[in-house]
DNA sequence: ATTTATTAAATTGAATCCAATTCAATTGAC
DNA sequence: GTCAATTGAATTGGATTCAATTTAATAAAT
């Protein structure tokens, strides 16, 4: 069982590969939806939406970050991000302050309130690797974060 | 190591588990959002969206469905699914048709053109898997769709 | 120095998605 | 048979996302 992946795929009739249920772009999307909603309920009592969530987790690790590199960290472009932020401003988590070295950059920051909400959140992790019933013997969710990083570098290069 | 999960994440500390690179979601929403991209080039040219795609991919399999089972299969509501699936009747390929026996029932099915776009879309499940390049020994597409599965049905009971 | 190119954010427009509600048809309870 | 509950689609509203464009600031080229 030498052949590459291209010669193997050529013995797979088209039909097959074609299955809803053999598209990994399929799996990810629905895997990728329902774990988020199953946050919804952890996130809703703190006054957070997903997104605004994983922007904080990025900002506890580092603060004073510019929009473009806060967007290369959380794989969203400043279309997504500019909005985002000025309602977490408005709901004064951070601070969006221009560069004043170089007034291209806006920098984000976390308020006290921001910073204080890592507290509320540290709960959340465990909540939600509790909720689901991984089965014994199955690959666990760090397992498989594993195998997804792997996947995630390898198609963005 | 007979520790169950529970007792496992909680020797372990909080910032550890709010690290943005330690979360599940994270991964999942990162690698579907970036692999969605890479069909689009693929697709353009059919003139298909993502979500029309796989709702042409679950026709294929199965046609004369209606728009329950149709979300269930993709696990779209019809919130999501009405507005996409009138575009798509608008672009001739599929017809939606009310049930007689029950009124409540819309039934899809595919015309002769949604039909024959599966010639078309036939090898579009092998260009994408070959633009990834999985490294040598690294897990491979099947081996993560598998993990995926099994989350996705452990995930959503 | 002036022009050109590049860069970072912001804006715009289209598509997608979900939650909640509405509406009509059907089923069930009595 | 009538009323209430349920069901399947559709609708509405809000949030998210990306692609493409615009704007302003800076850097580079000549």
């Amino acid at each position: 069982m030498d052949e590459n992946l291209e010669t193997m795929l050529n013995h797979i009739p088209s039909d097959e590969l074609l299955k809803l249920d053999n598209q990994l772009c399929f799996a990810l999307y629905v895997c990728s939806k329902e774990i988020i909603r199953k946050y919804k309920p952890l996130l809703d009592p703190l006054g957070l939406t997903y997104t605004s969530y994983i922007t904080l987790l990025a900002l506890w690790e580092e603060d004073n970050i510019n929009v473009k590199d806060l967007g290369h960290r959380l794989y969203l472009d400043s279309g997504t991000l500019t909005p985002l932020l000025k309602k977490m401003e408005t709901s004064g988590w951070i601070k969006r302050k221009r560069s004043v070295e170089d007034e291209r950059n806006v920098f984000i920051s976390l308020t006290e309130e921001g910073f204080a909400l890592k507290e509320k959140a540290s709960s959340i992790p465990r909540s939600l690797i509790c909720s689901i019933p991984f089965e014994q013997g199955e690959g666990n969710a760090f397992d498989i974060i594993q195998s997804l990083h792997q996947l995630m570098h390898t198609i963005t290069e």
